[in-house]
DNA sequence: ATGATTTTTTGACATTTGTCAAGAGTTATC
DNA sequence: GATAACTCTTGACAAATGTCAAAAAATCAT
């Protein structure tokens, strides 16, 4: 599990001998169940998870009792309610485990240790606070650019091993869309 | 206008002397013209503004040929084609200054030299990268939670000085409608 | 395996939103 | 201040998507 974290961080930046283990002391090795929910809303989440492998799901009710599902996230990425863990204030969103797994947890007090003791860290902090901006960005250009249908097709190309998993209720949401006009789609594409 | 910087990063972390020194250095005043492009489509966008008053608009055109607006941003705030400033890939939004203004601009080199140098950048490159994601996760939670009436209202309560000057088309391909259902909305809602 | 539960598909119909075209209003420019 | 250029509104109609209800298919638990 800190082999996958190593790997992750050094996809984007070189680490020492000793800021590996720094990252080892202060993380923590959890198991999580399926459907788990790592952040809830209302509640204010104080903790980043490593995730090596499986996914998340983003969700929240809307005014008229319906789940929507806002994001998906893919391992190996880290995991957090990012507004709720940066600014202290109550998640808005769930974030759910959509399998049995085992997960690195940081908390928030000691990744800011690191952050103050290390510059290196620091600077995985920018990188990372960096690549969930980016992927926000994208989420969005998508979601406003392209029609549903291409949206979909996207997701099926770029996470093959997954999306089949996925339950279609929660897809459609995060496409924007209802089950049902999903069904259809899926049907005319084939 | 190096005034308005300094109360913007002030807003937060506190910058030594020094620092704020530093920063003036490799800053550079511009002038900027109604409707001029800061970032463009297809070109590596490899400098960042910071703004002190007045809005930017992003947009691209799509597979059809019309104009869609995926963001404004509004001053005080640094603004750039972010995934092409970050990555060195070429943009695929347009950054489009809705006034004649005054802006500091920053390349990309200096301030990675301000990053390598001294932490506290870093730490602000931190700061800043984790707003741009908090502001695009909150973008994207509004579009997928709330209908569009609900987003204009919202839009028109938090930037009233700006909205009723921007045009109907922009504001309506921004909440992903056309600019007729905006008129019509509009038109009920009064 | 079998019944229970969940998920997906389908149909009929209502509603929303988009499209196209025309006209009214506004703003900029000479 | 008249003309042109742009922006916004309106109407009629078409197309896309949502809603509700029910059936089919898949999955889960005992």
């Amino acid at each position: 599990m800190t082999e996958s974290l190593h790997k992750y961080i050094n996809s984007f930046i070189q680490l020492s001998k000793e800021e590996i283990e720094v990252i080892e002391e202060i993380s923590v090795c959890k198991k999580i169940k399926k459907n788990e929910l790592i952040a809830e809303n209302g509640k204010v989440c104080r903790k980043v998870l490593f995730a090596g492998e499986g996914y998340f799901r983003f969700f929240h009710i809307d005014s008229r009792g319906n789940e929507i599902t806002s994001d998906f996230y893919f391992a190996p990425s880290f995991i957090t309610s990012y507004t709720s863990f940066i600014t202290g204030v109550p998640s808005f969103v769930n974030v759910q485990a959509m399998h049995d797994m085992d997960v690195l947890e940081f908390s928030k007090e000691d990744l800011y240790d690191l952050y103050d003791k290390y510059p290196k860290f620091e600077r995985v902090g920018r990188l990372i606070a960096e690549k969930v901006a980016i992927n926000s960005e994208e989420h969005l250009f998508l979601l406003l650019n392209q029609t549903a249908q291409t949206r979909y097709q996207r997701l099926l190309e770029q996470n093959p091993q997954y999306v089949n998993t996925i339950p279609l209720q929660y897809i459609a949401s995060y496409l924007g869309i209802t089950q049902e006009t999903l069904s259809r789609m899926r049907k005319s594409i084939k």
